[in-house]
DNA sequence: TGCAACTATAGATTATTTTGATAACTTTGC
DNA sequence: GCAAAGTTATCAAAATAATCTATAGTTGCA
């Protein structure tokens, strides 16, 4: 039983299938295929039943490969822990962040954290909160940049800022008049909303429904908040936008953005990690890019 | 960096020595320098300094071994859950016992343990209290049988059964006349008792200074219960003696055994293993072959 | 039935590990 | 200080293991 057994067999395990998993290990099919082979030999068990599209595992496989995902994590934080003994920044990071704070936030400090730390390849993945938590789980993500508050106890949190809710209001709409907007003004009618799924639309489900118990449709959804932004000026309806988003409305467009009346009118911005063998100064590097990115402005 | 690479590591680390190691390992010492020499270049640090004497991690190394130990850990319990799975009892079990249990327990349950379990290879070492826990630590033991009570955190216990503590007084003492002995009626200066580093001479001492304060100094002291009983018997003094050594006093002495009044006169047998990655279905066999065997009288 | 996609098998090739012999280096005792 | 004993490092050859290419055998789907 090799380590490199294991990692074959957790690329199965993850891709569901032989081929496209010796793909993702570099190496061809047959060789995967004789590995995983003397792996259950070893075991004395069948790990995988290669008659399901895709493969699944047995009984026994899912015992081994949950194992198996503990291994390899103790192994490659023996690395990890070297590195870090070294002082040095370096090794492969993946990062998950999600849809509302990619398009405001990435391009602001990667360019810097790859300059500065030239020997870590990052690669960054735009996820829904659930899918992070998955993924954290089992080690296809590293780390994940997300609204915090509701991590399951596994996955470890680290605050990095608050970042506050404005209204975002059509020149139409009766609530352009204000500067300020209360939550109970709000005609959940015209709130626009992005699409089911991502956690800002369940916080500002949640900071409305804090004011009032109806519970209403929204007329229109999307996926991303720009897109919801254009709709509402182009109709009478409005919607809750982040502020990292601010800059990045056009200034014509400015007047449209109000302050919302008191209460916990913000979501905490977060690292999210899970608890067991994180690339701690990895992790620590990506923390110090952006805590300097965002106290810049 | 290979599982290989990280046991002859550790082997190193255990032994103190490359040409030890190598033999441990069963391969030639090239061999083993040479796999060693490999990790150092991959993970780019110097882990052992071979110019002391016992070789000694450098502290690069130090931390490469604590976290290569967990590594291997949870590599051995990968084949290990398959085993349980498999409602397997078998593999390799490391098995410590305190010299104040060992000679009154284990020929009771071994037979009986072996047979029943046949593809279990069986590996018993007497060893003092202290020294088991520092073995259990680095896996140079899976589990052993002790006096409960003041376990590490990190060390687990299951509670088998009490002993109770008889007291064996020679004819020549006065307490001879006497059935019952008073723990306060114990002259400290007739009682012998087991050399230091014994957990049954620590639990006796405390038993008596519960009763009084005065801090005597003894006649004499033994490795071995017997060797104390002989002793005992050709001077005036008297010991004390868990009650599972109390089938082995010969017949013409079973008139010097005496109970002991009142108090927590007694010790725990528990079986002891770390908290993580025990060998759990093999500690169990274990487990229940002895209670059956103690139960059974 | 036949095609497409997949996994298994076989023999040749390549890479890695181990070995045995030996050299270089440390300690220890005299 | 200088052998003698013990320990680790080096090197080329042999043994072992992993990989590749090519191909055969599955299974699912039209």
């Amino acid at each position: 039983m090799t380590i490199i057994q294991l990692e074959y067999l957790l690329a199965v395990a993850n891709c569901g299938s032989f081929s496209a998993a010796s793909e993702l290990c570099f190496v061809t099919q047959p060789s995967l295929s004789m590995q995983i082979k003397n792996l259950e030999e070893e075991l004395g068990v069948i790990l995988l039943d290669r008659s399901k599209k895709p493969v699944i595992p047995t009984d026994a496989g899912e015992t081994v490969i949950r194992n198996a995902r503990e291994a390899i994590k103790a192994y490659n934080y023996i690395k990890e822990s070297v590195a870090e003994l070294k002082g040095e920044i370096a090794g492969h990071l993946k990062l998950g962040v999600i849809p509302t704070i990619a398009p405001y936030l990435l391009h602001r400090f990667i360019p810097g954290f790859l300059a500065r730390y030239p020997k870590v390849e990052l690669e960054v993945k735009e996820m829904k909160t659930a899918d992070i938590f998955k993924a954290l789980g089992h080690d296809s993500l590293d780390a994940a940049i997300i609204a915090g508050g509701m991590c399951p106890d596994e996955i470890a949190e680290q605050e990095l800022f608050d970042d506050r809710f404005f209204a975002y209001v059509s020149p139409l709409n009766p609530l352009y008049e204000r500067n300020n907007v209360r939550i109970e003004d709000i005609d959940m009618k015209e709130l626009l909303l992005l699409s089911d799924g991502h956690c800002l639309r369940d916080q500002i489900l949640e900071l409305c429904h804090a004011h009032r118990a109806v519970h209403s449709t929204c007329s229109f959804e999307s996926g991303s908040l720009d897109t919801l932004m254009r709709i509402v000026d182009n109709t009478g309806g409005m919607t809750i936008i982040p502020e990292m988003a601010l800059p990045y409305v056009p200034d014509q467009r400015k007047n449209q953005i109000k302050t919302l009346a008191k209460g916990a009118t913000s979501r905490k911005i977060t690292i999210a990690v899970r608890r067991t063998y994180v690339k701690s100064s990895l992790i620590n590097a990506l923390k110090k890019s952006i805590m300097e990115c965002v106290s810049a402005n």
